[in-house]
DNA sequence: CTCCTAGGCTTCGTATACGATTTCGTACTG
DNA sequence: CAGTACGAAATCGTATACGAAGCCTAGGAG
């Protein structure tokens, strides 16, 4: 039998204050700096504090808020600095499990991935920075998500659900590394169906994050001496 | 003034109950596999549930323990294939951090850890696995403190910390693994004394973590077929 | 006019209490 | 004798309540 309520979405109201939060942050609903009083959201979601305490708590081991003792939470994010050290991490972290996972990558994967590319660049003309952000998560999940090692999975997607909390995309402050970046990605799936050497695999993978990062860079601190 | 209460080690209780908990993990005074039962915690510190509970969840997410609903908390640790990841994904992350550490590191951190190293050499002879263990975390601290992206530099303190919760030291195991670990702490000091780039140190790092990690796969693999 | 101090208000931190869920032991039945 | 069902104990999950620590406003002194 099914559940009798239909709305019992989670088990416990920890979880389900968790994913809440997280999706509100996520989706933007609490911009970054939002400060996150416990009593307000327990009476949203209709529930006692504790568990939005522990929802909170949860949150701020993946990065996604800040705490401060006797102060409270707020929403992480913004800071440009954060954003260079979470594609940083991201970048190493990302090409690790991206190689890891090449071998074990099918013929349906690749074509699936080459798929999701070509949709992109189909994109690249009327641009649309939220969804091309969305067909790159798309593709780089075909790519890594058979990584075989459960705590570097766990990692890459605590760094992108980081990037996608500071929701501005890359792509819309750099438009022109769109383009660099689909090219990249047919690159990437011809050295993997090509069953090159992990560490080349690797090192593509890494680079070609690593080179958003830089463009971001780069146009940043052109914005600054404006 | 000094804090008038003399043992106010920690701000609030929550995290003087991390912190003891992780203490008793780490120093094993709770075995991997042991049950953490709130009330009993709880009664030991003087404190109530809540408090625990928190410290359970944040310790949860760093992986020392594992957590079920409505089931309880127990000591993580023991599987050999957990043990496995985390070297892997610890090989790659301390490999990332070392060499982004290594262009910051003065000729008093290359003395220290060569300091280290020697001390370590001098060990091997009346082997002590457990104070080589701490020894050789040493030594690559010095190499990966300084690295300036604080994210990854938390990734690689959390693999640690797992390690040294499954307080089987690989060096207990697989006494022959010392000698050459000392070596290689040579080379790779003399790599970063001749400003080889980032990538070779990268390489070198995790290759020498690959190769602890290896000679342990070879010794229990031998151990299984006995 | 400015700076310092006092009081209240907001919000967090923790204790206690009670309901929910799981597990284990025991008795009953086929 | 084996399997199942019931019930009690243990443990977790959450609500409520109260105390503690910051912050903000108002008032007075220099």
């Amino acid at each position: 039998m099914a559940e009798a309520v239909p709305a019992a979405p989670a088990g416990s109201k920890s979880e389900q204050a968790y994913a809440l939060i997280k999706a509100r942050i996520v989706e933007g609903t609490y911009s970054p700096g939002h400060r996150l009083v416990l009593a307000r959201i327990a009476g949203d979601l209709g529930v006692s504090v504790v568990p939005i305490r522990e929802a909170i708590r949860r949150l701020e081991a993946e990065g996604l808020v800040t705490f401060e003792r006797n102060i409270g939470a707020t929403v992480a994010g913004i800071d440009p600095t954060e954003y260079l050290y979470t594609m940083q991490t991201l970048s190493i972290i990302e090409g690790a499990a991206t190689a890891l996972s090449s071998p074990l990558l099918g013929a349906a994967d690749i074509a699936r991935a080459r798929g999701v590319n070509e949709e992109m660049r189909a994109c690249l003309e009327d641009f649309d920075p939220v969804r091309f952000t969305r067909l790159n998560q798309e593709f780089h999940s075909v790519l890594f998500e058979h990584c075989p090692n459960p705590h570097i999975l766990d990692l890459v997607h605590r760094g992108w659900n980081r990037l996608a909390s500071l929701r501005s995309s890359t792509f819309r402050f750099v438009p022109g590394r769109a383009t660099e970046s689909v090219d990249e990605h047919e690159a990437l799936l011809r050295l993997i169906e090509s069953q090159a050497d992990a560490d080349a695999i690797e090192k593509a993978a890494r680079l070609h994050r690593s080179a958003t990062l830089d463009a971001y860079l780069a146009q940043s601190s052109a914005a600054d001496s404006s």
